[in-house]
DNA sequence: CTTTTAAAAATTGTTAACAATTTGTTGGCA
DNA sequence: TGCCAACAAATTGTTAACAATTTTTAAAAG
């Protein structure tokens, strides 16, 4: 495909992960190509592209043979092996940040954080989301590894999929209080607290969520057995 | 797309990934649609679905518009990136596997390592690079987490093709001794020497390669100005 | 009124024809 | 010979029509 499609299939897969992160389609929503078509203006084999892309690449759709797609439902296992991974990537990228702190990126952190006490002051949930997901991704370009940044760009997509899928309560966990004592940490060039502040900052966000249970979703076998 | 089309696209990718990572496809090397359509005995519109996820997914292709797709060339960069993320995942790994040390696992480790003698004794290079991969993956297999092993599987994949652009020597340096002596290590529950041995194997990998210098690759740049 | 069956509609899956672009070749001409 | 234009071939990119499957609707039968 010419450079054109592709673009137009990575907007669609944009429109729709960010829809995802921002719990405005829960799992399990069916997700009909032509309606797609319609609500994205656009074509429907580049409507396809994206959502095999989003099925095989990020997995937060799950494709059904001749049924369609629909917003992925991870299960108990796949939540626990994607929030491990990301802690391994989250305290190595701390490590790696610490070491790249020009004056440039000492300002990134700090306008970030600015963007973050916006988002709260306008009771700005999905804004709150979103914020919340760029502070780490900030983090990883600070770190300065393309590879560990898309690594962890997959994976907190897969975070917000498994928050919408299985935190008890639906407030944003990810809390501004912590990434500012993470960014004080950080721009002190403590590495030792500073790791220690993210692991605590991610089981903070691993504690609310109900591991130990079936998804939320209506389980017929436990509800009719 | 159903899941006949899925699978033969996964078999398309399986075929072009193995044939770079063993090497038989060299960096830059032209990828003419009709030629693999006739060698794989495809449809074309599977082939160009193989090599669009290829080169977003694993990105050991790179498509040039209106031109066509070439095996990748990764850069210094890259290659730097790929190696340090590596590395943190593998770490990581040996950790998490000999956490999981069954006796089916230990055994999994013995089987693994008779695969690479087997095909040393055979001198069978293409056979040793796949078994030098297959040790990694079977690590992460006994590690028990299923996303740290895809991404694993993806740098492996990579790591190959970086080793094919700039090793100097076109020797298998993910050698069977280092093997032997990670699952000694491992076997016997030295977490910290295992860890260590590790961060040594990969160092031995990293130090053939010649990441000061250009790709191997004609630079018309360079060779004429 | 419930169940069964058949037809219609909606939705997904597949394909090949067509279009656009790049690459290669030939022949004229100074 | 060297250069250029026009044509031809090869290759990639795009699309819409067609096929297959599932879901819905409606009618008929018990």
């Amino acid at each position: 495909m010419g450079t054109r499609a592709q673009q137009e299939i990575q907007r669609i897969v944009d429109r729709l992960a960010a829809a995802i992160v921002e719990h405005r389609l829960p799992p399990g929503t069916r997700l009909v190509e032509s309606k797609l078509v319609e609500v994205l203006n656009a074509n429907r084999n580049h409507v396809r592209a994206a959502l095999q892309k989003l099925a095989s690449e990020q997995k937060v759709v799950s494709i059904v043979p001749n049924r369609g797609a629909f917003v992925a439902q991870p299960t108990v296992e796949e939540a626990r092996d994607v929030f491990e991974a990301r802690i391994l990537l989250e305290r190595a990228i701390v490590g790696l940040a610490i070491r790249n702190l020009s004056a440039r990126n000492r300002n990134r952190l700090q306008k970030q954080l600015e963007q973050e006490t916006e988002a709260i002051r306008r009771h700005d949930r999905q804004e709150m989301i979103r914020e919340s997901g760029n502070f780490h991704r900030v983090l990883a370009e600070i770190a300065g590894n393309q590879v560990l940044t898309d690594l962890l760009t997959g994976l907190i997509t897969r975070t917000s999929l498994i928050i919408a899928l299985y935190q008890e309560t639906p407030e944003v966990k990810c809390s501004i209080e912590e990434h500012q004592a993470l960014v004080d940490a950080i721009l002190g060039g403590d590495a030792a607290l500073a790791t220690q502040l993210m692991d605590e900052h991610m089981a903070t966000i691993q504690r609310y969520l109900l591991l130990d249970e079936r998804p939320k979703t209506v389980d017929l076998q436990a509800a009719l057995g």
